[in-house]
DNA sequence: GCCGTTTTCGGCCCGACTGTTTTCAGTCG
């Protein structure tokens, strides 16, 4: 079982410590043995125990010693120490934009800031403006990146509570009174964060149930409702409904508030009877006699017009994926070797992938300087003649430089196959420059796909200033593909921009921008954005085959 | 704080941008 609060724990140390100013590889010792942890999922509980912690390359002795001490005695006594000397509370200051190690210090000591809350006051009342190195800009930044966070505030990735909600249903699925149960609200219809989790459960006795499961969850009864809060402080709200009722209101709870109120009329123009008896959805829609409209298409009234017309095309679905497109490996800053990224997406049923490395100036990522980029190719070709069942394509995750142009002399870009250009800097510019700085990558005749168009992490950071309806114009003049980034924490190309793209003729790509085998099946999370933006397996690149994709991509 | 090793200590990922600098420190990806 991974440790969190462990994990948690080292990754504070690791702040802290650079906010003491101390060796900053020191600190990076402790945030290296988070990480550790958290991919390889170390069992430190057992390690420690085995006494074979120690084997592990990352954990030398000081480590061990720490680590042994938390297991032993369920806390960590470095640790205490530390926080007594350094408030924990600052490890939440240094994640706001544009506060770093050295600045957190400064306002802790010159003003005795501690909070974000504090941080926000000094800002407001003209006391952070009297620090050395606050200007307006600097103030105007922080308070940006305080209301984004708390705009961002009990909002919650799908991805964070899969895990969670996919156990707790379970656990109410085995039970002998409960007949059916799901997930729905927002999470159903995967918008891309949500606020809580609702389940909906079917049982013969709605009225005696909730006592038995208040003590096995460790609920909250309010009104018909149980209501609990996961270790990650996610909201559930568990309603027990009657076998007879719980189509309808499975599928009451699952639509956005526009979708519901819109299907609602349409019962009463047929005429019909909300409470009658559904086997499932599919019979509900039946019954109205309009198209079944999948969970994800349920945000907007306008998917209940086209079920009228039954026009609602056949979505796009992970089967339908055969190129494993923009995907890193140890060559840049992947975990894993080509080689080992192509077997796993040729077990996950690919038919080709394509290498996207990052490119020179990612100086951090260990981007692929020319000579290096040959030498991969030769990998590459290497591999190819190897055959290992799965078509291996030489692409670059190119950086946009400032001036819109790509990081490598065009003779670099004509040996590539594909190449996915992307921002990784100057996020700042302005709405206007940083449009034109796309749209000038775009026009490049090497450019094949625009990756992660908006640089949003979900929760974390706002995207870019950056007018995306008109790239997405200046894509569909130059006829270049943009991507949806599966990683679950951009999804971006957001659904919405999605449907705006399908509009205008754009094609998508759907990749996982994975850095290690266990993140590939990300891209099923980037289907799923498809088929929330309408997308058939036709608007979408990656659903040709080889072939189809040499002819039609590559060679274009 | 860890690693590798000339078993004792130097190297560990770095380049660009930004704001405030007039030559640089801090933040960021």
């Amino acid at each position: 079982m991974l440790d969190k609060k462990l994990v948690k724990i080292l990754d504070n140390i690791a702040i802290l410590l650079e906010i003491k100013g101390e060796n900053p590889f020191k600190s990076r010792a402790y945030s290296n043995a988070a990480t550790l942890i958290r991919e390889n999922q170390i069992d430190v509980f057992k390690e420690v125990q085995d006494g074979t912690l120690g084997n592990i390359k990352g954990f030398g002795e000081a480590l061990v010693k720490k680590l042994t001490d938390y297991v032993q005695n369920g806390k960590m006594s470095y640790y205490e120490k530390l926080t007594s000397e350094i408030p924990e509370s600052l490890v939440d200051i240094i994640k706001i934009n544009s506060m770093g190690p050295k600045k957190t210090k400064l306002v802790y000591e010159e003003l005795g800031i501690k909070t974000v809350n504090e941080l926000e006051d000094s800002c407001l009342n003209g006391s952070l403006a009297k620090v050395k190195g606050f200007t307006d800009k600097t103030i105007e930044i922080i308070l940006n990146s305080i209301a984004h966070k708390k705009a961002s505030k009990g909002l919650f990735l799908q991805n964070s509570v899969i895990e969670y909600a996919e156990k707790l249903l379970n656990q109410l699925k085995s039970d002998y009174d409960i007949i059916d149960a799901e997930i729905s609200g927002s999470y159903r219809r995967f918008a891309e964060t949500i606020s809580e989790l609702q389940i909906i459960a079917s049982t013969k006795n709605p009225e005696t149930i909730n006592e038995k499961f208040k003590s096995i969850f460790g609920a909250e009864l309010k009104g018909s409702q149980l209501k609990l809060t996961t270790n990650e402080n996610v909201p559930v709200t568990i309603e027990f409904i009657k076998p007879e009722e719980y189509i309808f209101k499975l599928h009451e709870s699952t639509g956005s508030d526009d979708y519901i109120s819109a299907f609602n009329n349409l019962i009463k123009e047929k005429g019909k009877k909300s409470y009658s008896y559904f086997k499932s959805e599919v019979e509900l829609y039946n019954e109205i006699g309009i198209q079944f409209v999948t969970p994800e298409l349920r945000e907007s009234s306008k998917a209940l017009e086209k079920a009228k017309q039954f026009k609602i095309p056949k979505l796009i679905g992970n089967s339908d994926l055969k190129g494993m497109l923009h995907v890193h490996s140890n060559w840049s800053d992947g975990r894993n070797t080509i080689l080992e990224m192509a077997l796993k997406s040729k077990e996950l049923g690919f038919e080709y992938i394509v290498m996207c490395d990052h490119s020179r100036s990612a100086g951090y990522t260990n981007g692929l300087s020319i000579e290096r980029v040959q030498a991969q190719h030769e990998e590459i070709n290497k591999l190819n003649n190897e055959n290992h069942g799965i078509k291996i394509l030489k692409g670059i995750e190119s950086d946009i430089l400032n001036d819109g142009s790509l990081d490598y002399p065009e003779e670099v870009l004509d040996s590539l196959d594909i190449v996915v250009a992307s921002i990784h800097s100057s996020f700042n510019m302005s709405k206007s420059k940083m449009t034109k700085r796309i749209i000038a990558a775009l026009a490049s005749p090497f450019t094949t796909i625009l990756g992660h168009p908006t640089g949003r992490l979900l929760t974390s950071r706002q995207p870019y200033e950056v007018d995306i309806r008109e790239i997405i114009d200046a894509a569909a003049d130059y006829g270049k593909i943009i991507e949806i980034n599966s990683n679950p924490y951009r999804l971006d190309l957001s659904w919405e921009n999605v449907i705006y793209a399908k509009e205008k003729g754009v094609k998508i790509a759907i990749n996982p921008d994975s850095h290690k085998t266990t993140t590939l099946e990300d891209v099923f999370i980037g289907v799923k954005v498809a088929r929330k933006g309408w997308l058939e397996a036709k608007d979408v690149v990656n659903c040709l085959d080889y072939d189809d994709f040499m002819r039609e991509v590559v060679k274009k």
